[in-house]
RNA sequence: GGGGCGUUAGUCAAAUGGUAAAGACACCAUCCUUUCAAGGUGGAAACAUGGGUUCAAUUCCCAUACGCCCUACCA
């Protein structure tokens, strides 16, 4: 069996969306799963949409996403170059053979022509209903055409579609999909006006020099599959073509239609992989690894919209999806894109973090707060609230009554647990921890204080609300003698009399 | 307008030609914790509609509706 190739070929046009970056996964899983190579090749065929950054923007994405490509820009190989701006004269032999073959041939029509033209005529197709009344080579003269080419006229080539056959295309998740030529056009195949190819050319081109196996991409593909199917058979390729899986689609979570930047701005979730600031305009986008997304969580979150593996599972290594990926589990019907889930999972990454691993993370912030703590005190703390977070930053605003006592008390809380007696039992229970010899122990304190509690008759409700409200400044939070232990005895005494002195 | 693809709870989704249609996120309740979170338990919530095939259809077929994608000298 032929070893398998595929590529990941994304336009560099600006930041990678996330939907690509599903595709790419895919595409990536499949490869790994079949011991195959996974491929990257930079489509910069349209250079008025060339935008600087983007390539190496994809490249940092799927370095920080942990997806590995084994050929391609930047990574080498032997089917390169990979760029297809750099691959311009590999092309012209292509376009040439077309056009010898007659199975494409060169048009002059303008865009302001062909405007005029759809204008004039409702639902105008450039086809052999119409290529004859067009300005092209079937309708000028060999000297006409000869003599505008050396005039240094602009040219198209554009495939020649014979009209009225059934094309079917091979599909692995949809099955068979039937198309008659009559409703496809004489695509553009090639531009004179910068000796480059459109997409349907160059990616015939290249997915067979390249000897791609398969190609897996979005299902805005799907309508022009056909075209290439045909492209294949006048290179005479068919019996090497891909095979072909077009995938669903991403969804915006609300209403329908693609999920698109607007969404994420709209509904203040990121749609890209990783923060991006456009080099015209200066605005910026948000990214998932800076809005503290683990690449393993947006990894899992990805792979599960639009493929599960059957089972009731929902967590997955990157080895787990390629062990379990299948294209015949990827579903038809699009996904719409539940960014809460997607918290939901970095927020399980979170907690299976150790607490080593997420205090080197936390540490920064802590540190950015002004703050100074050893990593053996911080890796304590973060053990005792990780489960109250989604990202890394929030483990601040948990945390945060640990470094700074409070300066407020939350004012329902205060209302229900602070009565007219509280202060004198506070005050009371100040001197007897401050006659404990110490109180890091967080179950010898809490015996020790609920027995003291026991003997004066207090009730337990009683203290302890107004002692959390007086450490933390609200009724939340993890046990309080595991915050009493960390605050240590003087913190611990100084922040009762502060609530004392502030709430009466 | 034309063409293609799709349609199971709010969302992601499983399974099945045959009596009660999984699971997860979100939501609600409850237990635990005298707090919050996490966790446990429970709840509400779905086969788009209409025909056909069949003893039997959510499942197969057709139509309709709805949605999406494509319809560029963009990819």
């Amino acid at each position: 069996m032929k070893q398998v190739r595929v590529r990941f070929a994304p336009s560099p046009t600006g930041p990678l969306h996330i939907g690509g970056v599903r595709t790419a996964l895919y595409n990536y899983l499949f490869s790994k799963k079949h011991n195959g190579k996974f491929i990257l090749r930079i489509e910069d065929t349209d250079t008025n949409r060339f935008v600087p950054g983007a390539e190496a923007y994809i490249i940092e994405s799927f370095n920080w996403l942990g997806i590995q490509f084994d050929e391609g820009v930047s990574f080498g190989g032997n089917y390169g170059p990979y760029r297809q701006s750099e691959r311009k004269e590999i092309y012209k032999l292509y376009v040439k053979e077309l056009l010898d073959k007659q199975l494409a041939y060169i048009a002059f029509d303008t865009p302001e022509e062909l405007d005029t033209k759809r204008a004039e005529i409702s639902n105008f197709q450039y086809d052999a209903s119409t290529r004859m009344q067009m300005c092209n080579a079937l309708t000028l003269s060999a000297n006409e055409v000869a003599q505008r080419i050396a005039n240094g006229d602009n040219y198209v080539v554009r495939i020649k579609i014979e009209p009225n056959q059934d094309i079917i295309v091979h599909d692995t998740i949809r099955g068979e999909v039937k198309i008659n030529s009559s409703v496809l056009d004489d695509k553009v195949l090639y531009k004179s006006a910068d000796e480059l190819p459109t997409y349907h050319l160059a990616n015939i081109v290249d997915d067979h020099l390249m000897e791609i196996t398969h190609v897996i991409r979005g299902e805005e593909w799907l309508p022009s599959a056909p075209l290439h199917v045909l492209l294949y058979r006048y290179f005479g390729w068919e019996d090497t073509m891909p095979q072909f899986a077009h995938l669903p689609l991403l969804l915006k979570p609300d209403g329908n239609g693609k999920l698109s930047k607007r969404d994420g701005d709209r509904l203040g979730f990121p749609v890209f992989p990783l923060q991006w600031t456009d080099p015209k305009t200066g605005d910026t986008s948000a990214g998932y690894r800076e809005n503290g997304y683990f690449p393993e969580a947006v990894v899992n979150f990805l792979a599960l919209l639009g493929w599960n593996n059957g089972t009731e599972q929902e967590l997955f290594s990157l080895d787990d999806l390629v062990h379990e990926f299948s294209l015949d589990r990827v579903s038809k019907s699009g996904a719409k894109f539940d960014y809460e889930k997607g918290k939901w999972f970095n927020h399980t990454y979170l907690i299976h973090k150790t607490d080593t691993e997420l205090a080197s993370l936390f540490m920064p912030i802590v540190q950015a707060k002004g703050h100074a703590i050893t990593e053996a005190k911080l890796t304590h703390i973060v053990g005792l609230l990780k489960e109250r977070a989604h990202f890394v930053a929030d483990l601040w605003e948990q945390a945060a009554f640990f470094f700074e006592a409070p300066t407020q008390y939350d004012d329902k809380a205060v209302q229900k647990r602070w009565k007219e007696t509280t202060a004198s039992m506070l005050a009371e229970l100040a001197v007897f921890i401050q006659s404990l010899p110490n109180i890091d122990d967080s179950t010898h304190t809490e015996e020790t204080v609920k027995q003291w509690v026991e003997t004066k008759g207090y009730g337990l409700g009683n203290v302890m609300n107004p002692l959390r409200l007086a450490l933390v400044g609200e009724l939340k939070g993890p046990h309080i003698f595991d915050i009493t232990a960390i605050l240590g005895k003087e913190e611990t005494i100084k922040r009762i009399q502060k609530a004392i002195d502030t709430l009466g």
